[in-house]
DNA sequence: CGGCCGCTTGACTACGATCAAAATACGTGG
DNA sequence: CCACGTATTTTGATCGTAGTCAAGCGGCCG
């Protein structure tokens, strides 16, 4: 059931047996939501930390006008509110983006992994920095790349962080967000994103259909986004 | 000399006399870094962390044109770059917006006190969490609030955050940032950014002369931000 | 005193938002 | 399997925000 997490952990550094263990003895129950279903509330001061199993989740603020950012994206592996754990109280809110199939961990096992497994307490520590590391790459692209820079970016990212839980097949990977949504990833109009999304296409270094992006040419579109991955973090180190 | 990063600490969770030796015993040499050089650099992979005594730093990253994002703003009894303690690599470049004192922690300390102190630890991850969720909201802020709207946004969370640490006198704060680093943090051009600047003086909200900020009507101009310090986490609870 | 750096202002340009409408895909019930 | 209603994508036109270019101003330091 923890696969995924394991996949991404293991991307990072080695994750013994017992780590394995521990780790799945502190998932509890699961659950299933629905598309547009909010996982966790703004607001709200959870008992327990979310892993995602599977779809795609986002985490999100609205504002008083009623527009929408979205400030990170989530895939199957990822612990998507483990800050919650330190944090207590949620800044903002997480939304299922498709159906979504979730394990929780009550943040009580979760103390006691930091007070029995340091090497493990670290690994799920990283998880949360490359998060960060994820959010002021956002950050750079946001203020200062050119929108279809940006737009290259985000699914440079994305295939990359899919690849390494398996969810890619070739160049393409599923993405199930409809284009406004993409829009309030990237803090832009609907009417923009399409624009911007067309001239990727017309580059010929992108397809992107019924929900799947398929990616035709790396290089270029690696150099369009000046992308490097450093900040993904994925070698394997000790940590 | 370690102070401030207590008072920082202690505006999330109670520290013992305990802790606060073990953090102690980890602080190592000092060191002066004078504005503008690299505290760390990008690509490097540090054995230490770097504690913030006194002086503002920046993250940042150059793009190829050139042009500069800054990515998180740092203040004293901030631990500038706790997060290389897991990532190892650094993604992104520290540097000294002015004359900044430093202190220096061995990783492989760091390490120690994950084997040994708990809540310690907890208390350092919850670090690394607030500065993610502080990008987060630079995130909204560059996607979704007027230019206006973020300045005021960044306003309002540097003041809180000096407060902490006792470098607020009244409702003044210094801020030696010339008007181009800051077009830097908000991603706009220098030209821009006076002229944004200029609409929050004309509205009377603060003044902003010599390097220091003065908020004139915290009312209006957290109004204006939409600012909500949820994400700052500055609640004394358990975590 | 002179040069340099940072701040300010104005003119022009371009990117991206908004508004509006058409075209396409999708899901449901008949 | 088709008809219809709804959501999503696409296109075009217009408007406004922010970038770029350029010049002038002011203070500080050598």
């Amino acid at each position: 059931m923890i696969e995924k997490l394991l996949l991404n952990l293991r991307s990072h550094d080695v994750v013994t047996v017992d780590e394995e263990a521990a780790l799945f003895e502190v998932i509890t129950r699961t659950a299933l939501f629905q598309t547009g279903d909010d996982i966790v509330a703004q607001g709200s001061r959870p008992r327990h930390s979310t892993l995602l199993l599977d779809g795609f989740s986002a985490r999100y603020k609205i504002l008083e006008d009623g527009s929408r950012q979205i400030t990170a994206l989530h895939v199957p592996g990822d612990f998507v509110d483990l800050h919650a754990f330190t944090l207590k109280t949620m800044d903002h809110g997480i939304v299922a983006m498709s159906v979504c199939k979730v394990a929780f961990a009550e943040h009580s096992d979760l103390q006691k992994i930091t007070e029995t497994q340091p090497h493990l307490t670290r690994l799920l520590w990283l998880d949360t920095i490359v998060d960060g590391a994820i959010h002021r790459e956002w950050i750079v692209a946001m203020g200062r790349r050119s929108k279809k820079s940006h737009l290259a970016h985000l699914i440079c990212e994305l295939y990359l962080r899919l690849q390494v839980v398996g969810l890619v097949e070739g160049w393409s990977f599923r993405l199930p967000l409809s284009q406004g949504e993409i829009a309030d990833v990237l803090g832009l109009s609907l009417v923009h994103l399409n624009k911007t999304l067309q001239l990727l296409r017309q580059d010929g270094v992108i397809r992107w259909e019924n929900k799947t992006v398929e990616i035709l040419r790396w290089e270029e579109l690696a150099q369009l986004a000046e992308f490097d991955a450093t900040y993904l973090s994925l070698t394997v180190e000790p940590r």
